[in-house]
RNA sequence: GCGAGUGUAGCACAAUGGAUAGUGUAGUGGCCUCCGAAGCCAUUGAUCCGGGUUCGACUCCCGGCACUCGCACCA
């Protein structure tokens, strides 16, 4: 009896196993198990019909003989079939998916069975990356909540994940926003709303430099003196990226992000004259009109379309940065693996990085991480243009998870009254952050995604309420009959599932490592939610058509069983995407 | 101008080259005496246009059209 974790793992082997007995191909066979429309079973393979070309003979006798070979425990979990042109269909048993969820009845179980797959990798993850002085806006949503379902994906598959915020906390926004400090801080402000006083400064100075060139100098002064280790200007820094931390802080406690690391930009500060040196050496960058820049000639647009590493007044910008920071993470954090969670727009700069970073490591001999840029699409608001404020400003993310929570909380309040107010305020915290840390992970990363309250906030559809209620509604299952979730002591009697709602759902329930792969090997965590609104739907159904609590002891236990690792999986699922759930709602 | 991306029902989104393109919402019709109706069941409705590759194309290639974005001292 195959009890893997990975189901579609256990049938490729298999057929490779199979297929090398049939004498088939020269281990060139790809079996290309996948999971199939439940009309023609849960996994069917279709690498029988691209080796039966490469070989000229027809599918079907292949696939017959392949089926013939398969190892007996597989043929005893799984009922297998050929159909069509040469597919092969496997149909998990009912007393496999039994015997399935017996094994996998916890978190730990789950995750020794998912973490095989990046065991031993170092990955570092680039997230959030706000401004300092500013408060996080809506651009930064993405980024950050994308960014930790996938650092939590790859931890539960076996990585050492390190999540690095890489704050912009050295750009020429300091000159303009140091000179405004000196000159018009208000301390009273400040101590009402810090950031709220830094974003005046940095709007004041950023004017009065824009209509006056005295003003303009005066700030590239402060910006020379700061760079310059100056005593005065470099404690007006710390202050104002204290205040920003503690003021981003408030929100990662809400979104659940915790960084290993934060390393801004001015960390890097002491590191680019390497940068410049190095790429000098090695005959990568060239002077062009007085900056340090690299040209590709080999590639069509950046051959003419250079990456600027050195501005021509010798100040660093983000791809001087950029380098020695991958470096860094090369060097210090021996990273197999960087990831960078920013928005697609930026795609040209990350692709003349990456190229220059391949040639520079090739030259040193050094190791170089496989880099990708994790993109994604811009949050649109109404008339498909980038969500803005009625005034044209950005939108505060503090100001977006406040209405979701006071939407979410009119809601709970209209729906559960007699809830005591405390727990509505929790209830509605959940719901709301959830809601919009969902509609973000609901879709596919790539694409610019429309926002709109109803939407989100919704109580029906792919939403985060619907995944709540459906684990609200299987913990009071057991929460009203007084029973432990998942012991094995009730489980024990359980039957094999007969009813078709009892099947369907435990099918479902084996493909969780389906789902969890495929979020992980894209780095797309809407496959995950796509599977959990699925597996929330299934159970909406079952709990429809199948009462659980029965007197029959071996019916009753094998539905418990069934409420008991939806509720696991789910809880596991949403904990990846970064949401928390609930008791009841 | 050069380059990148996106075009799927009224609207919003899925589809790891596989069988009859899935789901939500909106519309229509049902289901609370029974473990939570923030739920369930049924039903109407779509691949931008034209070629090509393939046993098989929303998916890959070529050519159009439409929209979005990026292209030297901001990040």
């Amino acid at each position: 009896m195959h009890l893997a974790f990975d189901l579609i793992g256990e049938l490729e082997l298999a057929l490779v196993a199979a297929a090398a007995s049939t004498g088939l191909e020269a281990g060139a066979f790809e079996p290309g198990v996948r999971t199939s429309d439940p009309r023609h079973g849960d996994f069917q393979a279709n690498g029988v019909l691209a080796a039966a070309k490469r070989a000229g003979k027809p599918p079907r006798p292949i696939a017959e003989a392949l089926v013939g070979a398969i190892s007996p425990d597989i043929r005893e979990s799984f009922d297998i079939s050929v159909a069509g042109p040469g597919f092969i269909n496997f149909s998990v048993k009912p007393a496999t998916l039994l015997a399935w969820l017996k094994s996998h009845a916890s978190l730990e179980a789950l995750q020794t069975g998912a973490s095989a797959a990046h065991k031993g990798e170092t990955w570092v993850v680039d997230l959030s990356s706000p401004n300092a002085a500013k408060q996080m806006h809506v651009g930064h949503l993405r980024s950050s909540v994308i960014g930790e379902a996938i650092c939590r994906l790859l931890t539960f598959t076996g990585a050492k994940v390190v999540r690095d915020n890489h704050l912009g906390d050295w750009g020429t926004q300091y000159g303009k926003l140091i000179w405004a400090v000196k000159r018009h801080l208000d301390e009273a402000k400040l101590a009402l709303g810090p950031i709220e006083e830094f974003e005046r400064l940095y709007k004041l100075g950023s004017a009065a430099a824009d209509a006056d060139p005295a003003v303009m100098e005066e700030a590239r002064a402060e910006l020379v003196k700061l760079q310059a280790g100056d005593p005065e200007d470099t404690a007006i820094w710390k202050r104002i990226n204290e205040t920003s931390l503690s003021e981003f802080a408030k929100i990662y406690d809400r979104l659940g992000i915790k960084f290993d690391v934060i390393l801004g930009e001015s960390f890097y500060n002491d590191k680019v004259e390497r940068i410049y040196k190095e790429l000098s050496e090695d005959g990568i960058s060239e002077m062009s009109d007085g900056a340090q820049v690299v040209f590709h000639p080999e590639h069509p647009r950046f051959k003419t379309q250079p990456m600027m590493v050195r501005k021509s007044d010798g100040a660093a910008n983000y791809a001087s940065t950029d380098l020695a920071t991958i470096l860094y993470r090369a060097e210090h954090f021996h990273a197999d693996c960087v990831l960078y969670v920013v928005d697609k727009r930026q795609g040209d700069h990350f692709e003349q990085l990456f190229l220059t970073a391949r040639k520079w490591f090739e030259k040193r001999g050094r190791r170089l991480p496989r880099m990708e840029h994790v993109d994604f699409g811009t949050v649109l608001g109404d008339n498909n243009k980038p969500l803005k404020t009625r005034t044209g400003d950005n939108v505060r993310l503090k100001d977006l998870l406040d209405e979701a929570v006071e939407r979410a909380y009119a809601l709970v309040t209209e729906r559960s009254p007699d809830f005591p107010e405390a727990e509505r305020r929790m209830i509605a915290e959940v719901v709301g952050v959830g809601s919009v840390q969902y509609a973000d992970l609901s879709q596919n990363r790539a694409s610019d995604y429309l926002f709109t309250w109803e939407k989100m906030i919704s109580l029906d559809g792919n939403t985060a309420a619907y995944l709540l209620y459906a684990v609200a509604r299987v913990r009071s299952i057991f929460r009203r009959q007084n029973l432990g979730i998942g012991e094995a002591s009730t489980e024990a009697a359980a039957d094999v599932f007969q009813t078709p709602a009892e099947i369907a759902l435990a099918r479902r329930l084996v493909k969780f490592a389906d789902a969890i792969r495929l979020a992980t090997e894209t780095l797309c965590p809407h496959f995950l939610s796509l599977y959990l609104y699925e597996l929330a739907g299934e159970f909406s159904t079952f709990y429809t058509a199948d009462k659980v609590i029965v007197d029959e002891p071996a019916v009753r236990a094998r539905r418990l069983l069934l409420c008991a690792r939806t509720l696991l999986i789910l809880e596991t699922g949403l904990g990846l995407l970064g949401l928390r759930t609930l008791e009841r709602m």
